[in-house]
DNA sequence: AATTCTGATTGATATATGTCAATATTATAA
DNA sequence: TTATAATATTGACATATATCAATCAGAATT
């Protein structure tokens, strides 16, 4: 892939923004942009930096930019009546967050938060727009993108209401095995308390599965550090219910 | 709105198809067609008709095609793990279907039962993908789609998980009424197992629910007619949970 | 080292919801 | 109409999960 125009102007701006930052995974929804095009969607980006906590996107706030994770870990959370909050899923590097209803009422229907440092651009909604409207394959590529999420949420949906805890806790664990971390002895940078978020239970029902894996042999927990020991047990409970 | 072309060519396959068969309720996703690419949508569609209870589209098929409900009403399941559903919405006249995953994996996410007599056509998804390299506003209409069925879930998928079953048959009471049927004492056309199947509980459990909102006086039920008495108090118990 | 503090873990108990079985009601067929 | 099946309702009971409180471990501060 030999690099664009686009790299000189991110030297320009000084934040080492590249093409590849908008690179969403094996095929980046922003290849299929002219350099024309490209240049239109970052000219006047901003780049912002995150601590670890700090809150990059806040629900029901209006959904005027959409986000790009250049670098590290962020948690997208529902928030719900009264402190219940629901970790949709993580977003690592190379992510896009279209936000929630940015074709629609323009309302962010979720929380977007930093769970290690992140690094990320803020793009213009107006930007993105233009160029659907200018180039049909970024378009299908955003249709892809919304697609995904939507059948994401459906599985994460039908898991959390028809599985007993140990299959959600250990469709959990291949998720961020699988999807977000991608190496085995996996750090998950996230406490108890937020990885029971993502399944839907209490901490204390979380931690007494992860207790059961543990002394099954299928994992082995220290900390935040996770061990899948027997992938094929996990998949199997996952499946069972 | 002047009639088009494509009445005619519909009037012709005798199916009485008209360009209000794809209006999705207040602005129609087909609106920014022009008759060329309208005739190119229609042309080879076909029109089909279902019997209540008989399967429209199977989970885990092949999505080839795209359907618009011309008349009746559909549900949208998804299948779990031995017999375990969860009916994710209802379908009525004049909605369209893109199905879960056309723009990905081409395969069927969810399965869809009429559940009324239904009247719909199926599009060809190719025909689908020329129209969106095609036509930007047309990519842009589908993006709305797509995006508002992302934010229905996401807010299910909050209901369902953080709220007691009091809260969720409220929820289920007041989509009904507001979203589906559009008048007050209404007849759902679904048993109890289905509507329980939309809450995520137990068709025992949903009764048990009904009969304390009915013995409270906020619902009057016979059979399948529901009559909200006093939706101010079935709003105040979806949110307080 | 002692002290506080925060997060993790464990235990005892409460409760929301599911399961199973019995009965009632309505629809369907003979 | 009677007979038969399907669906709805109710009750008694089981259990998955939440709640509450106590303890433990490690990090941070003094």
């Amino acid at each position: 892939m030999e690099p664009r125009i686009i790299e000189e102007a991110c030297l320009k701006c000084k934040d080492y923004c590249c093409n590849r930052c908008f690179d969403d995974g094996d095929d980046s929804i922003f290849d299929c942009l002219t350099a024309d095009e490209l240049e239109l969607l970052v000219k006047e980006k901003r780049h912002v930096h995150f601590n670890a906590g700090e809150t990059i996107l806040k629900q029901n706030t209006s959904a005027s930019h959409v986000v790009c994770i250049k670098r590290g870990l962020a948690k997208i959370i529902a928030e719900g009546e009264g402190d219940k909050k629901l970790i949709l899923r993580l977003v690592a590097t190379h992510s896009i967050l279209t936000g929630g209803g940015i074709f629609i009422d323009e309302v962010r229907h979720f929380t977007v938060q930093a769970v290690t440092e992140v690094e990320c651009c803020f793009i213009d909604s107006d930007k993105i727009f233009e160029l659907v409207s200018k180039n049909s394959r970024f378009a299908f590529e955003l249709l892809k993108l919304n697609n995904r999420q939507n059948i994401q949420m459906l599985n994460n949906l039908v898991g959390i209401t028809q599985k007993y805890m140990p299959g959600r806790v250990s469709d959990l664990l291949l998720y961020l095995k699988n999807e977000i971390f991608l190496c085995n002895p996996f750090d998950t940078r996230l406490s108890r308390q937020e990885l029971a978020d993502m399944t839907g239970m209490t901490m204390e029902s979380f931690i007494r599965i992860l207790k059961e894996f543990k002394s099954s042999g299928i994992i082995a927990v220290d900390g935040g550090n996770i061990h899948i020991l027997d992938e094929e047990a996990l998949t199997l409970i996952s499946k069972k219910g």
